[in-house]
DNA sequence: GCCGTTTTCGGCCCGACTGTTTTCAGTCG
């Protein structure tokens, strides 16, 4: 079985929750729990490993846990881990996962009650049993009912683009409140990831009091969880939880810093300013009890001698050592695409014809478009044969003779059979600018299967780019298992593309395999997807996660204008 | 358990809110 990365960052939170309770030094634990934060960015630790790797050299892996790394990538577990779960109670590590219980309260359940699991725990908070302990009340017996109900209900992550339904209006309602200068959005929504657990707002004022009143009575909140002068917690109805600071107009740089974090890039950003002799918290960078930057973002990294950081990238994924080096990439933004590379039509699953998508990329700032609906496997949505493709091709040849300021090619989403060939035969696709390739179903071959499919599907003499390479769909569908490293590899060597679709639910390939794309010099394609006129408006989700993935405009292969364009395309058509 | 332009020991990001207290511990982000 093979070891993924996330496997062993599960045993080292595991590890880390199990010593926790056994009130172990809380600095061991967070060498844990960093460690885990780290593996879940860094390449394929397996493979690493094979390549001989000295694992220690890794960014929070010393002597001890390369050791464990090895040992669970052999064996799939660690000594460690089952010693302590000899000396703790199997299940009582979830009782960590409810807001308001850490490792104190849930030893103390433990040893005076002998709660084990979330079962008893409710039990005895209904028989008025968690009261009467020490350091515990009526209050906080009465939360843990709420959080057992509330963890019932599985966590929700809000797509972007839903978080952002919720975070618009809000931003519009905060900015006419009391003494309200300006609110912005902060958090993960400000640095794009594709999904927001939580929205982080931030608002400038002088008194933070009224603000935090006018925001509770906001007509959408549904609780209010917490409520001081200078941060405020609630939940709306739709489940989105919204975390709002004030700060004074002095802070707002550095805390809008602090807020747009990510935890692991403001642990590195403070650690930098200790060194510099600097205290950097959320009103400001101060020398002692001078306060020395923190108006803008800008001053707060120059107080530890970095350039400007954008937010997408401030992950600790290397971006601080990028910019010590100043060598951070000049990101691509979404004016740099020339055109779009993957779009549908009516002939399929599209809402619009050929000439009104034409039109609207025209209108999206777009000189060139490629339709390509699906091939004839895809019966589900009336699939391409070779006769309605040819058709098509005459279409889109009427076409361009009559539309200006945009050029439509003719390409096609050919799926991917089982067996890695491609569901049209090679002389219809070699008529065509472009051959979109895509799995579309057998998502849970195994690795090695579904690896070995896609490699073949790339040797086609025709492909040009790989479209949503892993097939997943966020909060709905996993990614499939595939190495994606030997894929990327491919690509370079057969010079042919990886699509990065904006569709919100896709954003795939993900950041950090735009990443890895960007390393071995394989160029992605930024597509929408389209499906109506509207969807060219996704495409700022995709130069979203490109940037995020640290992509520059020349590692992006549709912000190339027409005539280069057609000959990278040429040069993957045998 | 990790780490090092204060280096092999002694540090490890920092502040706010809640609920319990009556000056603070626990938890969270």
């Amino acid at each position: 079985m093979p070891i993924h990365n996330e496997d062993i960052a599960a045993i080292f939170d595991e590890i880390a929750d199990l010593l926790e309770l056994q009130e172990a030094n809380p600095f061991r634990v967070r060498a844990y729990r960093n460690a885990a934060r780290n593996i879940r960015g860094m390449g394929d630790l397996a493979a690493l490993l094979a390549q001989g790797k000295d694992l220690t050299e890794l960014p929070g892996i010393g002597e001890d846990l390369a050791q464990k790394i090895a040992e669970i990538l052999a064996t799939g577990s660690c000594k460690a881990l089952k010693e302590l779960h000899r000396k703790v109670p199997a299940g009582l590590e979830d009782l960590l996962a409810l807001p308001g219980l850490g490792p104190k309260r849930v030893r103390t359940l433990y040893t005076e009650l002998e709660v084990k699991t979330l079962k008893q725990l409710e039990k005895a908070a209904h028989a008025g049993r968690v009261r009467a302990l020490a350091g515990f009340g009526t209050k906080t017996e009465q939360n843990i009912l709420d959080a057992i109900g509330a963890h019932r209900e599985t966590e929700r992550r809000f797509l972007w683009p839903v978080a952002a339904e919720y975070a618009e209006p809000l931003l519009e309602y905060l900015r006419g409140g009391p003494g309200v200068e300006r609110a912005v959005a902060a958090g993960s929504y400000r640095r794009g990831r594709e999904t927001v657990g939580d929205l982080d707002i931030l608002a400038i004022a002088a008194r933070g009091k009224p603000v935090m009143a006018h925001f509770t009575a906001y007509d959408e909140v549904e609780t209010v969880v917490s409520q001081g002068e200078t941060r405020s917690t609630v939940i709306l109805r739709s489940g989105l939880q919204v975390d709002l600071r004030v700060v004074p107009k002095e802070s707002f740089g550095a805390a809008l810093h602090y807020f747009t974090g990510s935890k692991a890039h403001n642990i590195r950003v403070r650690r930098l300013g200790q060194q510099a002799g600097v205290k950097i918290n959320e009103y400001g960078v101060f020398k002692g009890k001078r306060r020395v930057a923190g108006d803008t973002e800008e001053s707060v990294f120059r107080a530890v001698k970095l350039p400007f950081i954008a937010p997408e990238l401030r992950e600790d994924r290397g971006e601080i050592e990028a910019a010590h080096k100043k060598r951070l990439p000049k990101l691509i933004e979404r004016a740099d695409l020339k055109g779009d590379l993957h779009t549908h039509s009516l002939a399929t699953d599209g809402h619009a014809d050929i000439e009104a998508m034409a039109r609207a990329a025209r209108d999206a700032g777009l000189s060139y478009m490629a339709v390509t609906d699906h091939s004839r496997r895809l019966t589900m949505v009336h699939g391409l044969d070779v006769k309605r493709l040819r058709k098509q091709l005459e279409e889109v040849d009427a076409l361009n003779a009559r539309l200006k300021g945009i050029t439509v090619l003719k390409g096609i989403e050919v799926d991917i059979l089982e067996d890695g060939s491609l569901d049209l035969p090679d002389e219809v696709l070699a008529e065509l600018d472009l051959v979109v390739g895509a799995v579309h179903g057998q998502f849970n071959l195994s690795r090695a299967k579904q690896t070995a499919r896609i490699l073949r599907a790339m040797d086609h003499r025709c492909f040009s780019i790989l479209a949503h390479p892993s097939g997943r769909l966020l909060e709905e569908r996993a990614a499939c298992d595939l190495d994606m490293e030997r894929i990327i590899g491919h690509a370079r060597e057969r010079g042919c593309f990886l699509e990065l679709n904006s569709q919100p639910q896709r954003l795939d390939l993900t950041d950090i395999h735009c990443q890895m794309a960007r390393a071995e010099g394989v160029l992605v394609s930024i597509n929408s997807d389209g499906h109506r006129v509207e969807d060219f408006g996704l495409l700022r989700r995709g130069v979203n996660q490109a940037r995020r993935g640290w992509l520059e405009a020349a590692d992006v292969l549709n912000t190339r204008p027409l005539g280069r364009l057609r000959k990278l395309l040429k040069s993957t058509m045998g």
